[in-house]
DNA sequence: ATTGCTGAACGG
């Protein structure tokens, strides 16, 4: 059964510590835990400090109609002397959007006439009562038009606890974000600002302009990509299931983290009878990343993409499939890592959605009308003349010919054409939508390449979140060192079954599930720990086993 | 969008 691990989880660790959580409890230690949690249920979670207020960005807040974008200063002037920009969006509209008309559900559920509409407290504790009685699925609720669109995170979370993320939803609409996230969006931040730059604003008009800075951002990551070889924070949309999906990639690299695995990998693809090969793959079902060595220099129409592709160019040096390799970087508060089995399961459906989603824009499958229509967006609207010349303004340092005496354009700039001719050839989202395609094609080629686009290698990558011990005025560690990685393989039946699973939970089509007892751990920092009512049922039935087991040892001592 | 989540010190 073990669902994802024809091979093992490979770990490299500085400070490993293996215990697998998922494995090695009994259930009378289950039963414990969980009465543990009842007795101290908000041990580890920080109530006050995670609450919010709603305006929490309103000193930050840019002017409503505008976005934000990169921008970075080139310090190794050898070959550039003159700045490089980079652009970015910042969703936060879109994201302060919905999260407004989440707390407005949170307020129509008031119309219960027994009580004032507007009292806090009231209204929280009676949500919850009305959403008892909603039968609608939490995709209605929670996920469709004119709130947000279903997200990477949405589909992932509930694999460390369904239970949990129902109750975050139906009782604040949202995760509550705790320290210790603030922390990692912290080290995250710092990690993309070494590859985009800083944060510059752009003016947009109208919604359309927000959106296609969305794509804009998108295509300069991949093109960073494959200038760099290291893109961080790319945003990826698809279709799952008739609904639109986001996420947000953490980091796209051309440095395999584990070549070792990785040849044991692509030879389960290759051969798929020999060795570790898992069960359930149908031989007409080969995962898309299945590449074979054939039409490796003959099938590309256009030298440019070849030439543009870093993949390309490792294959002639190397005799290996040369790819990109998908990592998700996790910040702990802890040194140790987490353990391969259970406990890793939501980073491992994360990773390998985003290998799916990033295929399927690699071979330009996903409708984007649809993506359009979710957000109502008008596809064939012209993007205002403040957006077009913000962006051309943005980046004239990189392309216009520099004023430097030893400069003349970046090595790296000159097959870049000029954003602002570009931006007025792809001056509506549907256009702007084939330009990324393009980008996509050009980065993450199909066809053509010896070996996958992307490696079914993943990794996480774990990193400590705030800087730990100082001895004297010495920091012994910084926020976002190393601790280590783990990597695994994408298994396209094992996503593909969660992702069946996960939806039919969405779509209200089965019961909510929470963690086994065998995890019962998860409940001692969860602050719906003391009136779950999953808990309670579980905690019942290690009750009813362990006087099992103890009269059965007695009728056997007999 | 994402962000994070598995005490530590102890005794044997």
């Amino acid at each position: 059964m073990s669902a994802y691990s024809p091979h093992q989880d490979s770990a490299t660790s500085i400070a490993e510590n293996g215990s697998d959580y998922g494995s090695d409890v009994d259930d009378t230690t289950a039963y414990e835990l969980l009465s543990q949690a009842e007795s101290q249920p908000l041990r580890h979670v920080v109530l006050e400090s995670i609450e919010e207020p709603l305006s929490e960005d309103d000193s930050t807040r840019q002017h409503p109609n505008s976005g934000v974008s990169h921008m970075q200063q080139s310090l190794d002037g050898v070959r550039q002397s003159s700045f490089k920009t980079r652009s970015h969006l910042d969703a936060r509209e879109f994201r302060e959007a919905s999260i407004e008309v989440e707390y407005d559900e949170g307020n129509r559920v008031t119309f219960s006439p027994s009580r004032a509409p507007n009292e806090p407290q009231a209204s929280r504790a009676t949500s919850v009562e009305f959403d008892k009685n909603d039968t609608r699925s939490l995709l209605e609720r929670f996920r469709t038009r004119p709130k947000k669109a279903l997200s990477v995170t949405d589909l992932v979370s509930p694999a460390w606890c369904e239970q949990q993320y129902e109750y975050s939803l139906t009782k604040y609409g949202r995760v509550r974000r705790t320290p210790a996230m603030k922390q990692g969006s912290s080290v995250h931040k710092e990690l993309e600002e070494q590859v985009r730059g800083v944060e510059v604003v752009i003016e947009t008009v109208s919604k359309e302009d927000r959106f296609g800075l969305q794509i804009w951002n998108a295509i300069e990551g991949l093109r960073i990509l494959r200038e760099t070889g290291l893109t961080r924070e790319l945003q990826v949309w698809g279709v799952v299931e008739g609904e639109v999906v986001i996420g947000i990639v953490d980091e796209i690299s051309t440095s395999c983290p584990d070549e070792n695995m990785e040849a044991a990998i692509l030879e389960d693809l290759r051969n798929p009878k020999s060795g570790s090969q898992r069960k359930n793959r149908k031989s007409d079902q080969l995962p898309s990343d299945q590449r074979t060595l054939t039409n490796f220099l003959t099938s590309s129409q256009n030298g440019s993409v070849l030439e543009n592709n870093p993949a390309f160019l490792g294959t002639l040096q190397q005799d290996k499939p040369s790819s990109y390799y998908v990592k998700d970087i996790k910040t702990r508060q802890s040194r140790t890592l987490p353990g391969p089995g259970s406990p890793s399961r939501p980073t491992h459906m994360q990773l390998m959605l985003y290998h799916r989603l990033l295929s399927s824009l690699a071979a330009n499958e996903v409708p984007a009308e649809k993506i359009f229509e979710r957000y109502s967006l008008d596809q064939n609207a012209h993007f205002s003349d403040k957006f077009i010349a913000e962006i051309g303004n943005l980046n004239i340092g990189a392309y216009a010919p520099s004023a430097d005496q030893d400069g003349g354009v970046p090595l790296e700039m000159i097959q870049r054409q000029d954003p602002l001719t570009e931006l007025l050839q792809h001056n509506t989202l549907a256009l702007l939508w084939n330009l990324l395609m393009t980008e996509f094609a050009r980065t993450l080629p199909t066809q053509g390449v010896n070996g996958p686009p992307i490696s079914p290698l993943l990794t996480a990558e774990f990193r400590t979140a705030s800087a730990k011990s100082r001895r004297g005025d010495d920091v012994i560690e910084e926020a976002g060192t190393l601790i280590g990685q783990r990597s695994f393989p994408f298994e396209a039946a094992v996503i593909d079954g969660y992702i069946r699973d996960e939806m039919a939970w969405w779509k209200g089509e089965r019961e909510t599930k929470g963690v086994e007892v065998e995890e019962a751990y998860k409940c001692r920092m969860c602050e719906f720990a003391e009136g779950c009512v999953w808990r309670k049922t579980k905690v019942e039935e290690g009750l009813r086993k362990s006087k099992l087991r103890s009269e059965s040892r007695r009728k056997s001592e007999v």
